[in-house]
DNA sequence: TGTTTGGTTAAGCATGCACTTAACTATTCT
DNA sequence: AGAATAGTTAAGTGCATGCTTAACCAAACA
């Protein structure tokens, strides 16, 4: 059974290489196969093969075998889980510092005010 | 010298560890001592150190020392790069299938027509 | 002043990761 | 059929990572 914080362990893993991260690069710009994403990355064809199995186990990159050539594409909808888990903790944070301004705000003013969040 | 591949690099490391979010997600809700981190995660103490050190070296989060306590807090700065990087690749892509959805269009209709964008 | 509290350093260990080479399979080209 | 192409599997190596315990330091408290 693999929970969430798996799967946000495996992705965020698979982004931490540069390698991977330049095969996304790559797949950003269009669908490729596996000999040709190697090649720019100077590294042999079997370890190209497991950086592909670590994209593949997290759900960032498909891949599909026609005659004897691999093509691979990406999945932005993988690449947004990761956006979003980093997007949820800024906003809360920054909304945190806004409620803490405010809060500065009026304690400095030393006089009781109305404390309606600003629109 | 630390070019951004580097830093991206660190980064996604950072993210990769359950222990280190759940660090993160605790100092998204407000600044906090490192003892306090720690009580939650069920790990030692040192062990938590380390990790505190990873999210400073690619400045997810900093901290400062006052009397024997250290308070730290999250910079969402540092959190944003990683957001974009990866907000990029998506869009890159997206639009491509856009573009990929045009074209499939206009050759299924088998007739000559303008090629703009849809706004 | 002695003790607790909060943090820090050092050393050691098990596991995981990125990569390699060698050997093999299956498709396509001549 | 034979050679070249594209990918795949297996095994091994060196280094990084996450954690531990033990010992230690300094601020705060009784």
């Amino acid at each position: 059974m693999l929970n969430q914080t798996d799967q946000l362990d495996r992705m965020f893993t698979a982004l931490a290489d540069g390698n991977r991260r330049a095969m996304i690069d790559r797949l950003s710009r269009g669908d490729t196969s596996v000999s040709d994403m190697a090649a720019p990355l100077g590294i042999s064809l079997p370890a190209v093969m497991q950086h592909l199995a670590i994209l593949e186990d997290c759900g960032l990159v498909t891949s599909r075998k026609v005659g004897r050539v691999r093509t691979c594409s990406l999945d932005t909808a993988a690449l947004s889980q990761a956006e979003q888990w980093l997007n949820q903790r800024r906003e809360y944070w920054n909304q945190r510092l806004d409620r803490l301004g405010e809060m500065l705000l009026e304690t400095s003013s030393e006089k009781p005010q109305n404390r309606e969040t600003k629109k």
